[in-house]
DNA sequence: GCCAACGTTGGC
DNA sequence: GCCAACGTTGGC
């Protein structure tokens, strides 16, 4: 009798059909294609600073436990998209920076740790359910663009982050990437 | 497969 | 510090 394996979780769970307003964000891509994302940070756990006093500037996004934020980083994201640096808990919550994805995703290393807070003892090494991506931090927004600002911009009204509560890595259309940019360009009221 | 309990996130 | 919104877990 053959043995009978365990299928790989990879090949087990097949995409959602229409599963929500954000599959645009995991679909197949038109060649040369940049997309745009948002991830959150809380600054007195890692902040854009302290992303910038790395060396490189780089960081694995490691810890990410929500499987619709893995997915957006494991199937979404590819190297060279840009990437909203978020700071949550804070005041005031604001975006305070860009990043972009210096490597595309690679398994959570902290998900097999058992002394690290991330642990997740059901992820196999042999295929591993949590990815992290690299992001390199590319500049300083001119100045932070704050919760309260996307809240009262009509034009960012519908923005992932606002409507998936909660999620730390989120879609940014391009036409809201290129919004907040320009609101960061302009001095506060 | 339902759903109550529980944990986490993150705005307020 | 509170609590709403969710995701996850586990009893049945």
């Amino acid at each position: 009798m053959p043995t009978r394996k365990k299928p790989l979780k990879s090949a087990q769970r097949k995409p959602a059909a229409g599963a929500g307003p954000w599959d645009a964000a995991l679909s197949p891509r038109r060649a040369g294609e940049k997309r745009y994302w948002l991830v959150k940070s809380e600054p007195d756990t890692f902040s854009f600073d302290a992303l910038l006093s790395l060396p490189g500037q780089t960081t694995s996004w490691d810890g990410v436990r929500n499987f619709v934020a893995r997915n957006f980083m494991r199937v979404g994201m590819r190297k060279g998209d840009r990437v909203f640096f978020y700071h949550s808990s804070t005041n005031p919550q604001a975006i305070v920076g860009i990043c972009e994805v210096a490597k595309e995703a690679h398994p959570d290393s902290t998900a097999f740790d058992a002394k690290h807070h991330g642990y997740d003892p059901r992820s196999d090494p042999a295929d591993p359910t949590w990815f992290m991506v690299d992001l390199h931090a590319i500049e300083r927004l001119p100045r932070p663009v704050t919760l309260a600002e996307i809240k009262r911009t009509p034009a960012l009204a519908a923005m992932a982050m606002l409507r998936i509560g909660r999620l730390s890595v989120t879609p940014v259309a391009p036409a809201e990437w290129d919004t907040i940019i320009a609101l960061s360009r302009t001095t506060t009221a």
